[in-house]
DNA sequence: TATATTAATCGTAATATTGCAATGAATTAA
DNA sequence: TTAATTCATTGCAATATTACGATTAATATA
């Protein structure tokens, strides 16, 4: 079916998957690790850093943004993007309490 | 394509995806929570527990034994599951690195 | 041995993702 | 106004993912 089966899981797994999803691609990781070091903001330096065709980038830069993770500003004919520093933490917030469940309780298998 | 061009990126970038990927659907989620909260191990319960045929069930944990989260041992009939505490916590040092980069740095786009 | 139980695997349909060439829209520069 | 620049969007091909029925393999039980 190539569809996930959203509705029989709650609000919170599903959100963590989306948050996950995001980053379950390299282009992606490098895009935000990228924006990070930069600190001032980048536009299609993007492209040229990493070596995916300018469409390919946008597209990515598109899914980032719709999870609200980077902002993006028109400057001139170009497009400024950076991290949104809000939006970052409160998913960081989320994955972190996914990552971070309590392991002592568990024991070697069976 | 439908095919990422991991040889552009490199190995952290790509590990990272793929932890991230295998959290990507809510079903690995749910599974991996109900792992961490049955504490003792748990099998085909998981096939009760969320809503997905037994094959499907079977197949995302294959992804999350392929990247080593849970182990699996069998018991009589029943295979019995439950997290890997050591290679979780190695992931989570990854992933930890990645969520937490320096946010101080970055300022307000452009 | 025959049957039941459990879970993995196979095969397949439906849908999603990735990547890019071609094109379009918006702005700037000449 | 015309041309150049930059980026988004469209359309499409190749591949991946999700889900499940049917089957198989392994073990346990009668």
């Amino acid at each position: 079916m190539g569809l996930a089966k959203t509705e029989i899981f709650n609000d919170q797994q599903n959100e963590i998957s989306l948050f996950a999803k995001v980053f379950g691609h390299p282009a992606r990781v490098a895009i935000l690790q990228h924006l990070f070091k930069i600190n001032s903001c980048v536009c299609g330096d993007l492209v040229n850093e990493i070596g995916l065709a300018q469409p390919t980038i946008s597209q990515h830069l598109k899914e980032l943004k719709h999870l609200g993770l980077i902002k993006g500003n028109v400057e001139g004919t170009s497009v400024c993007y950076c991290i949104d520093t809000e939006n970052w933490t409160a998913m960081k917030t989320i994955m972190n309490e996914f990552l971070n469940q309590d392991l002592t309780k568990n024991e070697d298998c069976c």
